[in-house]
DNA sequence: TAGATTGTTAATCGATTAACAATC
DNA sequence: TAGATTGTTAATCGATTAACAATC
């Protein structure tokens, strides 16, 4: 049962899936038709071997001796993430955050089809961002009835977080991707991914701080995360 | 050798300290004065073993019978990741992300103190973004001589991020903050973080394409990550 | 065919967590 | 003191990767 048995893939293997994509996009560009595994290890820093036993988890996507075609294996990873078709989003807090999220050009590349932005402040509620009239998140129950989303991204202040998390869920929310810097309490069904851009730049510092104490080790390729 | 020994504390490890960090704030905001490590597992979902093993790497915390000091907890930790301190932070990119960025009050909060904003667009150099004028990307080598940031933020367009980033190298940065959506190349002495908006997204997308065939299992706890 | 590279097994490595002596 | 909870050891679990038979 190949091809997307769901038993148990880590997430972090997920996560790689998303970056090999990214890859893919930069070699098709540079019209690169055919890559071998050992390449991807070069070019990323991400093992060989660790790039088979990803995709392993989903069937067979190269042929032995020549390699993957580059082309295929971005559609399939596209598919396996089901960013081959399109999956609609909210966004609950119209800030500053919200609105750049909103109006990055990568969402509709990878069929992220933003359906309402919704806000609780009666200063925004009516007005406009990007192309989206601001919605009343108090009557999210009726407008998610329509849209009917699965994804919600929130970009609310900390202090509204957990409540509007809530809320979601109450309207059928299964997938939220967190920017406000809490751990959110939800139901198991529910998952949930925190981005914390100040969680990151405290790792950056801790590193930072200790480098002069360093000596220099001798690794080559690149050090990443995420 | 404890309180701050640096040999192999793993990242892993580092981004929970982050998120304890988090956790410690909401506690001190609630007045509450003492936790123990098993009130932080129900809390937060994060095994109590786990989170004493990850304060274990930086020396002793806790009193046995009695638990952690809230307020000392917080600030042994941000004393570990040099939150205490200034850290100064430049901004490449003054597009919508960047500006929301900047403008986060969660910066000034972890004493992140942005020192400059780049840009390469002409239209947009000399204007000014929050309370920063906007500065010539090309002209960083004399302006970070002054500044002497280590850290940057990188939100360019992808076709511009790897140029970017060398010239960053060359200027003293040793941490990079990377939201353009390609892995970076660099040399062994710089680390990068990686912060991909529409990976998480495409992580979720995969959790829910498959909701509808799962069963329900049993876990009761928040399952979360990052 | 010979050479290259896959998919997968098994060994290794590292992270999680249960268990418990130390101790407040 | 008795009860609670720490810090740490050791067992478990899971992820990484070397190695190689299969195969293009």
């Amino acid at each position: 049962m190949p091809t997307n048995s769901h038993d148990k893939v880590p997430v972090i293997t997920l996560e790689r899936l998303a970056t090999y994509l990214r890859y893919l996009v930069d070699l098709q560009q540079d019209n690169v038709e055919t890559i071998s595994s050992s390449e991807v290890e070069e070019q990323t820093g991400i093992n060989a071997a660790q790039f088979r036993k990803d995709l392993s988890y989903f069937g067979e996507f190269g042929k032995p001796g020549v390699g993957y075609n580059v082309a295929d294996l971005h559609s399939r990873i596209a598919y396996i993430l089901k960013l081959d078709k399109e999956q609609r989003v909210i966004l609950v807090g119209a800030g500053n955050l919200g609105s750049a999220l909103v109006g990055y050009p990568g969402l509709k590349e990878h069929r992220f089809n933003v359906v309402a932005v919704y806000d609780n402040n009666v200063a925004k509620i009516g007005r406009n961002l990007w192309d989206f009239e601001i919605m009343d998140f108090g009557r999210i129950v009726e407008t998610n009835a329509l849209h009917n989303a699965r994804i919600a991204i929130v970009a609310v202040p900390r202090s509204a977080a957990q409540a509007v998390t809530d809320k979601l869920i109450e309207v059928g929310i299964k997938a939220i991707l967190n920017f406000a810097p809490t751990v959110l309490r939800v139901p198991e069904h529910v998952v949930v991914r925190n981005v914390s851009f100040i969680q990151e730049l405290a790792v950056l510092s801790y590193h930072l701080s200790h480098e002069d104490e360093e000596n220099k080790s001798s690794s080559k390729s690149p050090k990443q995360t995420s």
